[in-house]
DNA sequence: ATAACTAATTGTAAAATGCAACCAGTTTTT
DNA sequence: AAAAACTGGTTGCATTTTACAATTAGTTAT
């Protein structure tokens, strides 16, 4: 019995309702921590990922790279002058998440009990609109993209 | 030992992030699929929800349906012309949802392998702007809100 | 050479999810 | 009135995911 090819586009997912699909991506209580610490915090080393208030697990941050990177969300490559360090980078996909982390963060401020420091980001983002929106996404374009 | 009652205001968050408080509440594979079909679907019983193209368990629906009940997401009541009955809505709350879902949806249909026919909503939203958002919103209010 | 730091991996326990069958009431059908 | 079908669930069990702590091989700094 020869390996099969595996057909792409028949991925297993549950539906292909738009909302389905963004869910099976970062639809989990860390993808958006990641991408959230990378975009926000400029974390982009696995021990500053590590060093978030929620306290992910290194073996959960492991998975959630490589599967962020599997779906073209993030890419990682080493960084030639320190051969131990890896270096996380968004690509424009995982940068266009921008908007769903700015909805988020309205309605928490709307709704939950979120720490006034904490939600300085989301704060400036839910007042800037869409020109600041914008801006952020080329800075974070300028320093993730090549 | 007398029951002691739990401070509200003290609930064990990971942290008071407010993409963190959005997340412990609907950052799960199911949530966003019960609201999702609440608002675009119109479904209202527990059944319905039951049907969804995703098959939700429902064992997790039930649990799911408690959890955003305490999170004042939504309400339920017993339709008192059905006792059997029981109908769910959304509160203010939960409709304010509505942006993530639409920023989740645009997302999608920008990088994801979307069905068409199940993009219909989003692809509207997404170019409906401000104004269809709200009037989606003021609907929804109009069922659900009493 | 030693110590400290890197991105992980491993082992084990706990929690969440998936699945199928079942259930007690409530309507509907016959 | 009985039977069938429908209601929102519950139960038991297998699988998967997550949490937590300790450990590791390779790399850099002292």
């Amino acid at each position: 019995m020869q390996p099969v090819f595996k057909i792409k586009t028949m991925e297993n997912h549950k539906s292909l309702c738009p909302i389905n699909l963004a869910l099976e991506v970062f639809g989990d209580k860390w993808s958006l921590i990641i991408i959230r610490d990378m975009m926000f915090e400029k974390k982009r080393h696995f021990r500053e990922l590590l060093q978030s208030d929620e306290k992910i697990a290194s073996n959960i941050l492991t998975d959630r790279l490589a599967m962020l990177e599997r779906e073209g969300i993030i890419t990682k490559e080493s960084d030639p002058e320190h051969k131990q360090k890896i270096i996380y980078s968004l690509t424009l996909k995982g940068i266009d998440i921008l908007p769903v982390i700015i909805a988020m963060g309205s309605w928490s401020l709307k709704y939950q009990p979120v720490d006034p420091e904490k939600g300085k980001h989301a704060q400036q983002l839910a007042e800037g609109g869409f020109e600041l929106q914008e801006a952020i996404k080329m800075g974070l374009a300028e320093k993730h993209l090549k």
